[in-house]
DNA sequence: TTGTATGCGTTATCAA
DNA sequence: TTGATAACGCATACAA
């Protein structure tokens, strides 16, 4: 009737052998039915995959993994829960890589670490074990000393993010200049001309290359001169945002829309705004990053990181670099790297029209 | 100098064998030094762990798995991400579980499911391919299924809520009825009298015990009567609990404090308020449940599950029902289950004080 | 096309 | 106290 296991309750498990004495061959075949199909006789075959369905078989996965040197697991540490962050970023990364894991029968071994240094000992110890064949690498940016590392290793190993200098591995990013150069085109064709942007101190890869993609939105507008001094940096905690939103907002010649690094500036400059008596998405246009669930609460247009696919797309990366899995012709295993660009959410908070007179 | 893996690149994997040839023993003596280290005279033991230390020797997973018919794994299935809640909860118990697996050597294993029976799918399938040891659920419930359902897989498991019937399994809450209750003296000790309660329609536990919560503590302060009629139910949105917050504020005689079942319907309350010009925290006062990121952004009091604690719960009990860990004297393995108390975060929402005359 | 033998790295049993 | 042997379940090379 149908496939599932019988609804047998605790048994014992089906081995190779009890199929291959069900169907009257030798283990061999049962084994050559599951692996290479082609090289066994039709009837034969059909006799075996009877068996096979009847007993409810699945290899055991240990003993696969032993015999093939390969766990078909994807290591992956999870970082604690950052309290200040809004992001649930992380959350959607981590499902959509258990999801493209599924299709390939890869699983996600999660670990934790307190710390880089005790990050990179669980990643050596894992793979020498066996316990995975790769890992998925999160939040990489400038200067993270992690790639090198598990080059060192050996492991394979696909990231999110990118270093300054990304070789031997393959990553995928978001294109964050091209996603805050959206939200910039979209406030301007608003009606903004005054747009102003709060980043982070620069050295960071992810904030210089949102900081860059405003500078080259504006500039592509001409509109660069007039903006020149509507920028602030400061790091991601709300109190921060509203500090820099303040200031920037006490000019003499205030922006009539900022941009944010991240949902979590935004809502400190729209608290700032507010507490000036301004009114969101009429004195001021708000645009964050990352699209947060806090957000949508506030109404905040955000740039939203197609993190579903960036999950897809390395996993993919990763499986076609693991060696025993060629699915492709494993020619040069597929591109390095894979940029994504983002989508611009747009919510009340950038909503109204501005006036074109404002200068 | 240290007991880290000598930095060798990518190298052969270090065997049992390897051990026992470097230092001159049988490999099953190596074997007894790391597991029966008393059966094994000093001498001879010190110079197995000095080449274990020198080879930087780490057991095979899949080996031991296979041979000890026990994978050190514990089974997970993680959950699309609701894009209307705001929960941070489920990256908190994640994080929670890894961390307390760690401990014991044991790690997760995450896999995503369509729907609750292709859980009950994986499941099966991961437990009888020796893929893992045992499951942890979330998000339990009445009328859940899964948990009857895995004891017929005969796979050990712990969950976290309570179905109608919970036997046979452990299981780790939070008391929800103490959580809502203290939100309701929290308020009731602010000078609030008329506390009303937006709350999910009737059916689910978790719902009904924080309906009860507030219930159980306006009775006992005497002020069931006059508040009977300040509760409303709905699903889960923002939207709805703008529409019961609504409700409630339009009464003849409305509460001055509203308790919510989840920061979610708090939002949506709060959102009603302030379009009737009412300030929350001095002319309202809102208590939310589950303490999101949001509820933080927003200032909004909220009760705190105790989620850090509920994942080392859980996966304490788990293990001790592990065949083949035995760390308890494994008389009954334990207690079946614990429920855990939230705690209140009191914030601007519920601030105020309210003057005592009110009715 | 099918079956036999062997080994993946570990640990349990038993004999020395 | 130590070492030889076998077995966990599967898959590969090779022989029939």
């Amino acid at each position: 009737m149908n496939q599932d296991q019988p609804g047998a309750v605790g048994v014992a498990p089906v081995t190779l052998d009890d199929v291959a004495t069900h169907a009257g061959v030798s283990r061999q075949t049962v084994s050559n039915v599951l692996n290479a199909p082609h090289r066994v006789r039709e009837g034969t075959r059909e006799r075996v995959e009877a068996a096979i369905a009847r007993l409810g078989y699945q290899p055991n996965r240990a003993a696969r993994a032993l015999r093939a040197q390969a766990s078909r697991m994807i290591g992956y540490r999870i970082e604690p829960v950052h309290e200040e962050s809004l992001a649930s970023i992380h959350d959607r990364f981590l499902h959509a890589l258990a999801d493209a894991g599924r299709e390939a029968d890869h699983h996600l071994l999660l670990f934790t670490a307190d710390d880089p240094a005790g990050e990179l000992a669980a990643c050596a110890r894992l793979f020498r074990t066996g316990g995975v064949d790769g890992f998925v690498l999160y939040g990489i940016d400038h200067g993270d000393a992690r790639p090198a590392a598990l080059l060192k290793v050996g492991a394979p190993f696909a990231v999110f993010g990118r270093t300054d200098s990304d070789s031997g591995h393959c990553w995928a990013d978001v294109d964050n200049v091209a996603g805050v150069a959206d939200a910039v085109d979209h406030l301007i064709e608003r009606g903004h001309r005054r747009v102003g942007f709060v980043g982070w101190p620069e050295g960071s890869g992810v904030g210089d290359r949102r900081a860059e993609g405003w500078r080259a939105a504006l500039e592509e507008h001409g509109l660069l001169a007039d903006c020149q001094r509507l920028d602030a940096q400061t790091h991601d905690t709300i109190a921060a945002g509203a500090a820099a939103g303040a200031k920037l907002l006490d000019l003499s010649d205030p922006p009539t829309a900022i941009v944010t690094v991240t949902d979590t500036l935004a809502v400190g400059v729209m608290r700032a705004a507010q507490g000036r008596g301004r009114v969101i998405g009429e004195d001021l246009a708000v645009v964050g990053f990352d699209d947060t669930p806090t957000a949508r609460v506030l109404g905040l247009s955000s740039v939203r990181q197609p993190i579903e696919e960036v999950g897809r797309v390395i996993v993919e990366m990763l499986l076609a670099r693991l060696p025993g899995v060629p699915h492709q012709p494993q020619t040069a295993a597929g591109p390095e790297g894979r940029l994504l660009r983002p989508s611009l959410v747009a919510r009340g908070s950038s909503a109204a029209p501005y006036p074109s007179s404002s200068t």
